[in-house]
DNA sequence: CTTACGGTTACCATATTGGCAAGGTCAAGC
DNA sequence: GCTTGACCTTGCCAATATGGTAACCGTAAG
């Protein structure tokens, strides 16, 4: 009557510690919806399944899901954190190689800040340029039209 | 044998001070991909035509061809640029719309910019305590993995 | 006339996330 | 046992802005 070894039921799974896709989803910060995404995309492997189809998800696998959501919290792409996996499931890894992802990251995320943070004064220079009432003169639209001051 | 009035020929219209798409793209750092991209989804007016449909464009669309790069080039997307270019053509608008519009892109620039630093200090800090060398041992990962220090 | 270049439209792709629709399943209450 | 509501499934569409490709036709020069 058991038939707990390929595709169990529902309330089987639970009681073998799976969850399903939602109580996976609360317990990662992934919504429902990545999860899937994540699978259809091959970044984690498909996930065990019920009789009816239904995903369940095993302690590694929210561990799995928790470590995708902590790297994309930092920025990591799906491309990179496909590599931080690997790296992570390779037992034989050199800490150099995350090293180095690590500090490639940073340095984009500093190239990108130091882009916006210019845009950033150049609105604020021009605003405050502007006097902001009811007369249509405005330097910020003279700006834009290449308009020499 | 003149047929300037409503679909001229390539060699006519340029002699009328207009140029096809690709002298368009040089002359205003757009993209020739990029200016039908924004004729397509109605930011900027259909170009005109000649007989075999090329598009000319006169020098002030250029000009408006330059506004929206520069606007581009400030982080504004595409919807605010709409408005922006509303603003532009109206004689009788306020500068107060303008600034607002500035002063609420430099708003979402900061917040997003105070993001991106959070995560560029996680990963330099996270960086800064592995040894990067040839050992397993990572604290990236670690971290990743949600391990307690 | 041929050739090379460049224009035209219409797709596809990127990366990430949200939303919706149609249909099947689970659990609880009657 | 049946109904009901919540939840699962797949698949498709949406958004951001930009790049690429293919098939077809126009233009300019030899």
């Amino acid at each position: 009557m058991l038939k707990s070894n390929q595709a169990p039921e529902l309330a089987e799974a639970r009681q073998q510690g799976y969850v399903n896709i939602s109580e996976a989803a609360q317990a990662t910060g992934v919504s429902a919806k990545m999860i899937r995404h994540y699978e259809a995309i091959g970044l984690t492997p498909p996930a065990r399944r019920t009789l009816a189809d239904y995903r369940v998800y095993s302690e590694s696998d929210l561990h799995r899901l928790r470590f995708i959501r902590r790297a994309r919290n930092l920025g990591f792409p799906i491309k990179q954190i496909q590599v931080l996996l690997d790296l992570w499931n390779n037992q034989e890894r050199a800490s150099a190689d995350v090293k180095q992802l690590a500090l490639a990251r940073a340095h984009e995320l500093a190239e990108r800040i130091a882009e916006m943070q210019a845009m950033q004064r150049a609105l604020e220079d021009l605003a405050q340029r502007c006097y902001g009432d009811g007369r249509p003169d405005c330097p910020i639209l003279d700006d834009l039209s290449g308009e020499q001051h």
